[in-house]
DNA sequence: CAATCGACTTGGGATGAACTCG
DNA sequence: CGAGTTCATCCCAAGTCGATTG
């Protein structure tokens, strides 16, 4: 809670305002113009209709009316007044002020509103603008593209769309069954301005369209399918992680139905990419562009949506992200760190710069190892060990009931490791004849202590921490109190590799003061050393980079562990919103780019098609780049490192993919591909053997810069991006329909489960899950028994007969039939939602929805849609993401992706 | 140009608190 | 109110990608 309390009074800080927690808390930063910048961009620029602007005026600007319904208030921040706020000097902080050194606390802070007012003020009149010009992109014009311009995702989904069976086996029910309440009731309000959100969307979002559409019925899923995800077959990953993970096994039955639709885009003019010509991007005339895949289909909608499309290129070209051009300076003023970061000016050409003055007070560190004194057995007789040999036995023991018991390379590992700690003329000679249950068995009772503390112990101990950590928890940079991220140094341990990582089992060593860089601003105090004696390895200084504190990570030296500020930090926030408006900006070429590669797939250079075919399935599949990677780590591969062997051409045109990606999760999935890249990857297949690689001229680095030459800024995991946020505003805008909150948040929902199928987003099936669907069949029958009994009593009671004898022999009451009538009703309807129930989980059983609601969709999507739909964002956004997002709340209402 | 360094984003799982339902 | 679930967080591993180095 202690966490909790330090945000509040952040909040209460701006309260007056209003509120909400999630805020912004800053307004000077950079990222907080940005903001501005854009809505004020869009304001001017993108007003399309009349009402829209109305609404727009009203809806940025003060936006509490109309949110009062659909936000909470709290989350959305009153944009009205301009931010002011300036967090750390909030009261309860007095503490943390205490903290930071008073002078800098104050001085900046003070200055810092300054400066923030006057940048956001600035801001919004600049605005930009206009920038847009140059070059479109030509061609799309005939914008029929039949789906090539299409998001993967729509492209395949022209296709499935004809046979949703494509999708898994269990989906159909349920999608049949959300149908029909979908639709529903038109209540919609006029159409004003200030009419309430219900009214706008009414208008744009089903303007004719897909209203009518059934909302399972058309594309289905796209790549989705592609996915399946029968339990049945598990493959590669399972296996190798024996039974301990039930990922989704992806089969590939399913997905060779579904076929793409998509056919070579060949049409459009291929040539035009170029490149470097394609500055910046074109107005609108691309129309479709743009548009999803899906969305391109219908091309009734696009109409609508276009206008708002087009408005939005505006600010999308003004968008920071290739600021960074000037980072170069960087490493001149990191290597001489002494210097500039001084200068507590505002906005000092930020360049390169991340923050002007930055204040912390390090990191915390684990508590040092008590004993337990229990004594493990070798061979059978209990052994003595010091505290630190203890300590590894316990890390090791404690994790006896995990399948890492099972693995080899684990023990082989840790017995490696422990048995150097041991020394060489230690009684225990090998870990086979040792018997750590004594220590596990004290590990589980210490367990069990800690669950039956009462409540109130477990609130002390609670508080107790929070104030140990309250300090660390917090920085201040640029004068704003912002949280960090983590700062808890990770605790000694044996390293959890995932996959068959070559190193698990390993002794994670404790890292100490000495271990540690801290980086901090040049006035600030260092902070002091938690532990008595030591002192810190080194204190930088460097504004360049936004790391707080790093070590080395003991288990790969090379490699660094980074103590960052929280998500909700303005400095995250804004590479965050960077980040999508760059992906916002890969719709005005990805038309071209896909009309380029698809060229390329016939190109006589190997490397040029190579290149356009990776591209094509980077796009298509939202492969991940896929770096090399050393023999020291797990062998996962991503679309360059592609084997042979990963790659299965099936006639007379789909490939059967199979790898085990990021995490060692599996991709299955089996694609109906464009001829010329099926024949292509049978030549880049042929005269190699399975473990050799498919792209064997191809790296990251090659393919990224050739990205590059596309569109400013673009490297692969950009089109993840792209086609994770595009899927999901295309989706939004196509089948919401008139209903219910919680209708629409399904609709949400099953948008938002595209693309985690679509981005391979996977997660274990629950230990319990089978136990749980069981249950629920069980009752569903037993509602079905008892329906039919009603059914019975009802015949009987319109025959003015007493209803029969329940199961027990008891006499029942006697009902009107009506009031029986009512009860069947009641009971249909739960039968109903718990078999929707029943399907949606089943359907979900695999499938993570959170990680691509934290990374890939543009929040700005999720906010303009709820606005639209009077929705309440808290439906959709935990309190985190309300606060990592909080960049994007006063989103215009007609935000499209 | 390849290898390495460096910084930052993306990812799944574990844990425990907060709800739900009988 | 208690067992079972669901959800939010924490944890830290594993990617991406630009910059440097040799």
């Amino acid at each position: 809670m202690a966490v909790e309390a330090p945000s509040k009074h952040v909040f209460d800080y701006d309260d007056e305002d209003d509120d909400g927690p999630v805020v912004f808390k800053r307004s000077n930063t950079s990222s907080s113009k940005q903001n501005q910048l854009n809505s004020e961009v869009k304001k001017a620029s993108s007003q399309r209709s009349d009402r829209q602007s109305g609404r727009q005026a009203s809806s940025v600007r003060a936006p509490n009316g109309q949110n009062s319904v659909a936000q909470t208030n709290k989350s959305i921040p009153p944009s009205k007044s301009p931010p002011i706020r300036s967090p750390i000097l909030s009261p309860k902080s007095s503490n943390s002020s205490s903290k930071a050194s008073p002078v800098v606390s104050s001085k900046a802070s003070t200055s810092f509103n300054d400066q923030s007012k006057q940048a956001s003020k600035q801001n919004k009149f600049t605005a930009v603008k206009e920038e847009k010009s140059p070059i479109k992109c030509t061609d799309e014009t005939n914008s029929d593209d039949d789906d090539d311009s299409k998001p993967l995702s729509a492209r395949l989904k022209g296709i499935s769309s004809q046979g949703n069976k494509g999708v898994s086996t269990s989906t159909p029910a349920q999608s049949q069954r959300f149908v029909p309440k979908i639709e529903v009731k038109g209540s919609a309000e006029d159409p004003d301005d200030d009419a309430p959100l219900s009214a706008r969307f009414s208008t744009k979002s089903n303007t004719g369209t897909s209203s009518s559409k059934p909302y399972g019925s058309h594309e289905k899923k796209p790549l989705a399918s592609k996915i399946q995800q029968n339990g049945s077959i598990m493959k590669v990953k399972q296996q190798k992680s024996s039974m301990l993970s039930d990922k989704r096994p992806l089969d590939k039955g399913n997905s060779s139905d579904q076929s793409y639709a998509k056919k070579p885009k060949i049409s459009d003019a291929p040539t035009m990419m170029k490149t470097k010509q394609v500055t910046v991007k074109a107005e609108k005339d691309d129309e479709d562009d743009h548009i999803p895949i899906s969305q391109r289909i219908k091309k009734s909608v696009s109409s609508v949506s276009k206008a708002s499309s087009v408005k939005q290129k505006a600010t999308k070209v003004v968008s920071s992200s290739f600021k960074k051009i000037n980072k170069k300076s960087k490493k001149d003023m990191k290597n001489s760190k002494y210097s500039k970061s001084t200068k507590l000016s505002p906005s000092s050409g930020d360049g390169q710069k991340k923050w002007s003055t930055l204040v912390h007070n390090g990191v915390i560190f684990p508590p040092p190892y008590k004993p337990h004194g229990v004594k493990m057995l070798y061979d059978g007789r209990p052994v003595d060990l010091t505290p630190e040999q203890e300590e590894v036995a316990t890390m090791f023991a404690v994790m006896q009931e995990t399948d890492y018991m099972s693995k080899p390379q684990f023990k082989k590992n840790f017995w490696e490791d422990w048995s150097k700690l041991l020394g060489r003329n230690h009684v225990i000679k090998s870990l086979d004849k040792c018997d750590f249950t004594p220590i596990y068995e004290w590990h589980l009772q210490e367990k069990e202590k800690k669950k039956q503390m009462s409540s109130e112990e477990k609130k002390a101990l609670k508080e107790e921490k929070l104030m140990q950590e309250e300090k660390y928890m917090w920085a201040i940079v640029d004068g704003v109190k912002e949280k960090v991220g983590n700062f808890r140094v990770e605790p000694p341990g044996l390293f959890r590799g995932r996959g068959e990582h070559p190193k698990m089992g390993k002794l994670k060593r404790r890292i100490r003061p000495c271990d540690i860089t801290i980086n901090i601003g040049k006035d600030a105090p260092i902070p002091e050393c938690p532990i008595p004696g030591e002192r810190w390895k080194d204190i930088k200084h460097d504004n360049t980079v936004t790391w707080l504190a790093f070590w080395n990570d003991p288990i790969n030296p090379k490699e660094f562990k980074y103590v960052f500020l929280a998500a909700s930090s303005s400095l995250k926030g804004q590479s965050d919103k960077e980040k999508y408006e760059k992906a916002r900006l890969l719709k005005d070429y990805i038309k071209n780019i896909r009309a380029a590669y698809t060229k390329d797939f016939t190109a006589k250079d190997v490397t040029k098609r190579q290149i356009a075919v990776a591209t094509y399935l980077i796009d298509k599949l939202a492969l991940r780049a896929g770096n090399e990677k050393d023999d020291d780590e797990a062998d996962t591969v991503g679309c360059c490192t592609l084997k042979v062997g990963n790659v299965e051409c099936i006639p007379p045109n789909k490939l059967k993919f199979d790898f085990l990606g990021k995490d060692s999760i599996q991709y299955v999935n089996t694609v109906e591909v464009e001829l010329p890249v099926y024949k292509a990857i049978g030549q880049f297949q042929t005269g190699k053997s399975k473990s050799d690689d498919l792209f064997d001229e191809l790296d990251t680095s090659k393919l990224n810069a050739h990205l590059k030459e596309l569109m400013p800024g673009l490297t692969a995991k950009v089109f993840r991006t792209y086609n994770a946020s595009i899927t999901l505003d295309d989706m939004l805008n196509k089948e919401t329909k008139d209903g219910d909150v919680a209708e629409k948040v399904v609709i949400y929902q099953r948008a938002n489960k595209e693309v985690a199928i679509i981005c391979n987003h996977q997660r274990s099936i629950s230990k319990s899950h089978s136990a749980q669907m069981s249950r629920l069949t069980e009752k569903i029958t037993e509602l079905k028994g008892l329906l039919k009994e009603l059914k019975t009593d009802l015949d009987r009671a319109k025959k003015g007969k007493p209803p029969l004898k329940d199961a027990d022999g008891k006499q029942k009451r006697n009902l009107t039939p009506e009031a029986i009538e009512k009860k069947i009703a009641q009971t249909n309807v739960k039968i109903e939602k718990m078999e929707r129930d029943m399907q949606t989980k089943e359907d979900l059983k695999t499938v993570a929805l959170g990680t691509s609601k934290i990374n890939y969709l543009d929040p700005r999507i999720t906010v303009a849609w709820c606005k639209r739909h009077e929705v309440p964002i808290e439906k959709i956004f935990n309190k985190s993401l309300l606060a990592k997002f909080a960049w994007a709340m006063d989103v215009d209402p007609d935000f499209r992706f």
